[in-house]
DNA sequence: CTTTTTTCATTTGTCAGACATTTAAAAGTC
DNA sequence: GACTTTTAAATGTCTGACAAATGAAAAAAG
């Protein structure tokens, strides 16, 4: 691990990035303590604050925790499928919202994920897992829910069937996509009428995974896209009609 | 954005998170420019280091970046998807190898998101892309190249078959899943049989893609699925004979 | 001898103040 | 007007100090 104190880099991040690439190639392992700060201070010849902002930086990615105390200090982390989805969650929903990615964009991504869990599901779901997708269902017949409410279940529903691939990998990636569109799916106001046909095509997607037809999944999740899609252009072409009009 | 000083969480931490939820809630927007840290611990009522170490936290997440000089300070920064993308493949690399994640569980999501990006790219991918797999089926036929050199390859090809999409946001999700396999990849060696058979699949899925048989690529990409799994079981199956003997 | 209490050393968390370095704008010079 | 110098503002780094947590060792109690 080797700081160049000439660089343009700042010695905090030069530091991190040393302790980080440590933890990737195994040269620091799970649970491991790292020297103390007055330690690090020493080994790379700077202050105690450099050493701490580089600490910091490592935290915020959850690859080490620290504890204070006499046998405190810092630990490398076993990152969690847990730590990493809500990492996962906040980087999607910024880069959603920070790149102007269209509805679209973000919607075909989202199904075509979903997609290629829909047969792993199939076959595997958990009863538990049904019983949550037809538990949300029923949430989402309730009259008078509001359109955030519908919205949140829908990603209950969804979360559901992808957990049901029981592929950690899976869940972890898809988490993103459809977290983070909620923010875009709360901008679509429900009729009930639209309300009717989500909750059916739902109802078929259930009963498609409930009897391990992973095909028909597929094919209803494809309906439910459309539909989604339609959805949206119908909201975003009434705002244009306002837009124009004032 | 309110600090409690008397919470267990450090000050930095709390500090990062609340400028962290008004970056997502849009209260402050893209290139906005933060408080100088004098403010800051002014207004937080904190020491200077404290507000340094939250903006380090904030700056491992790519959420902001800091300038030097009279007009410097530190600014909301747009999360672009290569700022991401970096930060999936570390995390993936990490969870991977963290988690004891099984080589099947990890190939059976691969293969599953590729899956899913494999019509798309049937119908949208670019001359470029296609001729980026080529070139990658071609450097895989040359003799001599090594194990490393042959998987990293693979990893370029199946980036340009993932790219040929056109959805930045099924690109991001992926790079994740297929990058962070490499180390596993790596464990696997390919006897020359094997390249040939893989060298065929890739092939016939550049094939495929080229004619805009989106179907005929997802059945292709299921026999290269089933192949390297054939291959993985192979390996460690002659690894629990050597740990049996010895 | 065992259990409980106290003390103590270690380590992180926070603070205050100082200086170095970078940078752009303002002031000065020709 | 063009160029140079000065200046002010901001981050980057260092030093030294104290607070707070915490486990371990030492001391006291039974």
């Amino acid at each position: 691990m080797k700081i160049d104190p000439n660089s343009p880099a700042d010695l905090s991040a030069q530091i991190a990035n040393a302790i980080r690439d440590a933890i990737i190639a195994g040269a620091l392992i799970v649970d491991e303590r790292l020297p103390s700060e007055a330690e690090l201070s020493e080994q790379f010849q700077v202050s105690r604050s450099t050493v701490r902002e580089a600490l910091k930086r490592l935290a915020a990615q959850s690859l080490i925790r620290t504890q204070r105390g006499a046998t405190g200090g810092a630990f490398v982390n076993r990152l969690s499928f847990e730590d990493a989805y809500s990492q996962q969650v906040t980087t999607s929903t910024l880069l959603l919202s920070m790149n102007a990615v269209s509805f679209d964009t973000a919607c075909e991504a989202r199904y075509a994920l979903e997609r290629a869990c829909a047969p792993l599901s199939a076959s595997r779901r958990s009863a538990d897992q049904l019983a949550t997708m037809r538990a949300e269902i029923f949430r989402q017949s309730q009259p008078g829910l509001t359109d955030e409410a519908f919205c949140a279940s829908d990603v209950a529903f969804h979360r559901a069937l992808v957990d049901g691939a029981h592929n950690p990998v899976l869940s972890y990636q898809l988490a993103g996509a459809v977290e983070a569109m909620q923010p875009l799916m709360n901008m679509i106001t429900f009729t009930a009428r639209d309300r009717a046909v989500i909750l059916a095509l739902h109802g078929r997607i259930a009963d498609s995974i409930d009897s391990g037809d992973g095909d028909r999944a597929v094919a209803e999740l494809t309906a439910l896209e459309d539909e989604t899609r339609k959805l949206a252009a119908d909201v975003f072409a009434r705002r244009a009609t306002r837009a124009a009009q004032s």
